[in-house]
DNA sequence: TATAAAAGGACTAAAACGGTCCTAAAGGTG
DNA sequence: CACCTTTAGGACCGTTTTAGTCCTTTTATA
C-alpha cells in the first residue's frame, strides 16, 4: 500500500541533484538525469511540468538547463511529492465531502484523515535543502 | 498518492459488518455484500482470501457462511488493510537493504521509514470493535 | 439425493505505469 | 541570417494493476 512511484522516486532524486549545485548554476537535462540515475526522457517530462507550476526554472537554447524555482529551503519534500503523485489521499472519501456517501456515519473516515495529516506533516517537515546537506 | 483501492475498502466494510453481527452468527457473502455495498463476487474473492490467512472463518454447505476468526477486538485495521493491499511501503527501498543501492547515503530513506512508521501506528491503533462500534 | 453455500480458476475491459520517439519552438552564436 | 543547442509538446507503446465477472468444483447440510 501506499507506494510512491518511479515517477516520484525520479523527481525527488532530480530536484535534489539541482539542490546540490551552486546557486544560480543551470544543470543540462543530460547531466542531472546521468547524476541522478534516472531516464532522461521520463525525467523531462517530470521536470518540465515542475518548469509549468514554478518548482524549477527552465530555459532553452545554448547554455540553457534547468534550475530550482526557488531557494532550496522553500521547496518541501511534499510539494514535490504532490507535484508528482497528486494530492496526499490515503482514501478517496477525503477529497470532499459526499464523495462517499458514508461519510456522515462512517466510523473508518477519520482514521483516513489522521493517516493524512501524518504523513503530510512528515513530508512537509523536511525541505530539499536538508535532503540536499544529507546526502553530500 | 497513497490511495487505497476498491478492494482495501471494501474488505473493510465487510469485516465491519462482520464484527457487527452477534458472535457466533454467520453471514452469507450476499447478505454482506448487500449491506456493505460492495460487488458480491469481488467481496467473495477478498473474503475467501481472509480465511486462507485466519482473518476469518467460513463454512460451506446449506447454513453456511462467514464470521469472524477471532474476536473483533483482536483485529486490527492495519491486519485488513495490510491483508489486501500488503504491507504498507511507502518507498520501495523499504523492503530491504540493498533494494535501493542507494540507501546507504540517501537522505530521503530515513523519511519514507518514518512515514512508514507514523501510518503503521495509526493503523495498528484501531481496531475493527472500534469501527464497529462507532457506525452503529 | 438434492440443495446450498463457499472455493477455485479462467477470463476481461479499462486504467495506470513507465517509459520512448519525433517534431516544434525558443534562445544563443558566428 | 543561418546554425546549433536545448527545452516543450504530443503521440505512441508494452506491461502491469485494478476491478471486476462467470463458470465449474468442492464441501456440507437437510
Ligand atoms: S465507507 Fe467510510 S472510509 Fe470508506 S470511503 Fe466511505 S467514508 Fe471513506
Ligand atoms: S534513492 Fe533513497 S529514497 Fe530513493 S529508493 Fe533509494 S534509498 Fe529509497
Amino acid at each position: 500500500m501506499m507506494e510512491l512511484t518511479r515517477k516520484g522516486e525520479y523527481a525527488i532524486r532530480g530536484i535534489i541533484y539541482l539542490a546540490q549545485l551552486p546557486p544560480g548554476k543551470v544543470a543540462l537535462i543530460s547531466e542531472i538525469a546521468e547524476a541522478a540515475e534516472v531516464p532522461q526522457t521520463f525525467l523531462a517530462k517530470i521536470l518540465q511540468s515542475f518548469a509549468k507550476i514554478g518548482l524549477v526554472k527552465s530555459f532553452r537554447g545554448a547554455g540553457g538547463g534547468f534550475t530550482l524555482g526557488r531557494s532550496a529551503e522553500q521547496i518541501t519534500l511534499r510539494e514535490v511529492v504532490e507535484a508528482v503523485e497528486g494530492p496526499i489521499l490515503p482514501n478517496r472519501c477525503l477529497l470532499g465531502a459526499g464523495t462517499c456517501e458514508r461519510d456522515g456515519t462512517c466510523g473508518v473516515h477519520p482514521v483516513w484523515r489522521e493517516v493524512q495529516g501524518k504523513v503530510v506533516e512528515v513530508l512537509d517537515g523536511v525541505s530539499i535543502k536538508e535532503l540536499a546537506a544529507r546526502k553530500k
